[in-house]
DNA sequence: TTTCATTGATTGATCAGTCAATTAAAAATA
DNA sequence: TATTTTTAATTGACTGATCAATCAATGAAA
């Protein structure tokens, strides 16, 4: 039933309306109709592919980490020196694909409902645990271990933060001022440990 | 029908046990028999009282906007430097009675619905911006102006982050240790300003 | 001639919101 | 004070709308 055929191209189709859908909307509270409309078939149809809606749901945001992931590699592969490692996670995270309305108002649909959810839950922990080592294999040529983990840690709450003021049309308009800020941060940071006094 | 009289002691009960039931599911997804029955009434009341769930939900916001600004006066009241004013800031953000899980679930579902109703987003803007003014009035005494915003900025999005964070309860299990990073972040700010270079 | 894609129609559950009826409290009147 | 009248608190039962999920039917490939 989850077709697993090389032609999944319904299924994208629905995950691709999934994220506008959920998107415009700022929340998971969107019908199987609104999503299925949007692709262009029936909800029945939606139901025949995916099964619940919680299915699709989940796929929709493995879908959403996988393309990020896959940002990741990309950008991590072009990284040499472990300072261009950590500006690259910052760099795709804020990039033109990843920062956009839609995906963040879906990211921050998704960790709300993960506080339902264990499955959702899961699959945002291993994005966590992801973002974390991809930051530590950066930061712990540059600093002591210790210290490393506590500014792997406040880059992360920063890169949630700004997600959030970004969903909300508040502070921090554009994926450039969100860049300048957190590489503000690591500098400082660097700058420190330079010369420790 | 809103019942402006002395002892609304029913729309307390019930802004509390709206409080509970959100911070228990982490989503305002509840019905208002879930909340009516925590507060021990039936639904019918929870509808006499506040009319519609959305003023029920809008009045929970507001209650908890109006405790934390409470905390914020007085103890801001207590600061006399502006450092101090700074650190106010921070601990009363991560004190015991705002860092809670409930209330943290809470503010994160309410982020999420501010997407959909323009009356909530309102609320948090006010919020925001009065976070914003505080900060800024501490921080203007220590660095130039420009830069005191950025910093603002900054920890405005640090405790967002540190807030979805601990929602989820992956890193930053404790209120101190956000309180350390924070405070790690502005001290290594000032140390930068002190000696520029 | 079997398997897959697709849908319209339907079902069953869940809820917000309403309402008429009941009890209790408060105010007015005797 | 006792008694009637008014006002407020409170509920169970009901309604209407919304939706996820199912299914039998139809058409199209393979």
């Amino acid at each position: 039933m989850p077709k697993l055929g090389m032609p999944p191209l319904r299924r994208r189709a629905l995950i691709d309306a999934a994220i506008l859908t959920i998107g415009e909307r700022g929340s998971l509270d969107v019908t199987m109709s609104e999503i299925a409309g949007r692709a262009g078939v029936s909800s029945a149809l939606a139901h025949h592919y995916f099964g619940a809606k919680d299915e699709l749901l989940q796929a929709t945001m493995r879908h959403i980490l996988s393309e990020l992931n896959a940002d990741m590699r990309k950008a991590f592969a072009a990284s040499r020196t472990p300072r261009a490692r950590v500006s690259a996670v910052i760099a795709v995270n804020f990039s033109e694909t990843q920062f956009r309305p839609e995906i963040i108002a879906a990211w921050l649909a998704f960790y709300v409902e993960a506080q339902k959810s264990p499955s959702l839950r899961r699959l945002l922990r291993v994005y966590a645990r992801r973002l974390h080592s991809n930051l530590m294999s950066g930061l712990t040529g540059l600093m002591p271990r210790l210290e490393a983990e506590r500014v792997a840690e406040a880059i992360a709450a920063l890169i949630d933060g700004l997600y959030i003021r970004r969903a909300l049309k508040d502070g921090t308009p554009n994926a450039a001022s969100a860049v300048v800020l957190v590489e503000d941060y690591l500098e400082t940071k660097f700058l420190q440990h330079k010369k420790p006094a």
